[in-house]
DNA sequence: CTGAAAGCGCTTACAG
DNA sequence: CTGAAAGCGCTTACAG
């Protein structure tokens, strides 16, 4: 509870300017070596540690990132996805001691403000904008506020921001193909919510590949990502007359319920129904049998995302016109497991 | 990209000095209402915020609060719990428009060190502590650092900073009674980490009632609260001789694990094997059968936690003596599902 | 290489 | 009720 130790402080301690000390402790020139020794020496064992407020106020920078989640509580608590995504944004942000500002929002309007807010109170230095939308509002109003942000996800066209993300069609092709292989002919898929760019992505590369094999059924179905919708919907394609042999689920929440169902059902999953889910997590090798799916990294990609931000906020930053760079990820591998097999006769 | 609006522009524009605009901002006494209207009016057309860094820095408080989780992403992703909590503790503190600054940590050490970073620079105003152990370094740490801190979790004895929690042990002997009259005498648990004070808690009312009812065998087997764990526990207490007829998890991830093992051994649930979860969450919704679990409102919780941290941090905080006080929440209510039955015969 | 000073944008006693 | 000023703890041109 003793008071904060300033530079002031050890100024008087080591006889020189606060100038000096600030000059000494970041590394700049205008010190000679034996001063900032003695300096460095003196701020350390003192236990100096800068005020973040002083220091923002002068450099203007607030020494944090921000990230709005526009997911329900129930969503963002059973979807492993964010967490892993914020723990990989968290590591590089903490590597380079900026800290990240959390808040959780129930309406687009509401998360606009939120970045509005920030920026005005420069409580952050940037935004990583997450669940990306075919046209999204958010692309062009941080562009307009000037916030510098990273999208997470894409491509998007037209943006004037960098965008994060893997190549979904692939996998999409990959899995049909897979299936195909196997017999699969009805095939089914548990999209996300159809407004969301990946979903699109998805929805073309399957209609696609589907009409390039021959498919006789590809059947997509869009959802709100949630196990009560997944196992409503998995139940409805279960019970029809030609039902699917295969069902292609597009987070893995939906394709444990996916998988409820069908035990449910009293079907047995691979021998008459095969379960392919999006976004490898542990949720499906917690399952028996143990799910089919496709693994991306989803923590790398958070620090990936997190570090073309820095690269925005930084000194050597980009101009505002050379901001809408896109980089790609490695996209997801398919792992199979338990849940696929050859089609049912 | 505008240059921000200062006070000093609102004082400009209204004829009034910078001092006047601060009172009147703020509410507070020294202006007229009608010099204060007329300064409101002017800000909200300029489309005033406050700069956070100038503020924090006059008034030495960060306007956020800081949580640090140690726990792997691995475990962060896929219980749904922390997101629950961190979305209850963010529903309450932006309605302060407070920030919340999120870290995750490895160690014990480098929790204690990002709090003392955190509160040597102000970054935060306090902290919450989460998975309080039964003789937690961080208690007398942060109680040292003069941090202000709420204990997620307790009773902790001896403390000097609040504790919220639930009462474990009334629904522990809820489940065992339950079980007990389902005709349940051999049963299992696969509890929590060892340490933390609510597994503790947990091991002393089980072991308690199970000689009470008097129990054939009541066997406690600690984890880490992995699906891997939870899968390879359950499979060997299933393999062994005597098996239990009823295995209670300390959470749903372990729970859900259970029940996969439980299928994959062609056990059926509930007729030959009964599985309990804590902590409800969507996850125990999601499976067949939905498991039988306690329920409790984790996000209300984690509300309920961060607004005894912010009378802590508040204008009328209780002094430094008067912080010990304990706050016990409702505890777990049963809920059951299709996973618990009467016991085989 | 070093020191004294101004400035970042607020808040808050202190005089009028 | 109002204004002018000092201060929070840093950084950074600007003179010596």
């Amino acid at each position: 509870m003793t008071r904060r130790v300033t530079i002031a402080d050890i100024a008087a301690a080591a006889g020189v300017s606060k100038g000096a000390v600030s000059y000494a402790l970041n590394g700049r020139p205008g010190v000679s070596e034996n001063t900032r020794r003695k300096i460095l020496g003196i701020a350390a064992e003192m236990g100096f540690v800068p005020n973040r407020a002083a220091r923002s106020l002068s450099v203007s920078s607030a020494q944090a990132v921000g990230i709005a989640l526009r997911r329900s509580a129930r969503t963002l608590g059973i979807e492993p996805y964010f967490m892993e995504l914020i723990s990989g944004i968290e590591a590089t942000l903490s590597a380079g001691s900026l800290g990240l500002t959390l808040q959780i929002v129930d309406t687009v309007e509401e998360e606009l403000e939120v970045y509005r807010r920030w920026w005005a109170e420069r409580r952050v230095d940037g935004v990583l904008l997450c669940d990306v939308g075919a046209s999204d509002p958010r692309l062009d109003f941080v562009a307009d506020l000037g916030l510098p942000a990273v999208a997470v996800g894409g491509p998007v066209e037209g943006a004037r921001l960098p965008a994060v993300w893997h190549d979904d069609a692939e996998p999409c092709r990959e899995i049909l193909e897979y299936l195909y292989a196997l017999g699969h002919r009805r095939v089914a898929r548990i999209a996300g919510l159809p407004h969301l760019l990946h979903t699109a992505i998805r929805d073309a590369a399957h209609t696609e590949t589907a009409a390039a094999l021959g498919l006789e059924s590809m059947t997509t179905v869009h959802s709100d990502y949630t196990g009560e919708q997944g196992a409503r919907i998995t139940r409805r394609l279960l019970s029809s007359a030609n039902r699917p042999t295969a069902i292609i689920y597009d987070n893995d929440v939906m394709a444990v319920a996916g998988l409820g169902v069908a035990h449910e059902l009293g079907l047995h999953v691979s021998e008459q129904l095969s379960i392919v889910a999006w976004d490898d997590s542990p949720l499906c090798r917690l399952t028996h049998p143990a799910l089919t799916s496709l693994t991306r990294d989803i923590s790398a990609y958070g620090s990936h995302c997190a570090e073309v931000l820095l690269t925005l906020i930084g000194a050597d930053a980009p101009s505002p016109e050379k901001r809408a760079f896109s980089v790609q990820c490695r996209p997801a591998q398919l792992s199979p497991r338990g849940s696929t097999g050859p089609a049912p006769a």
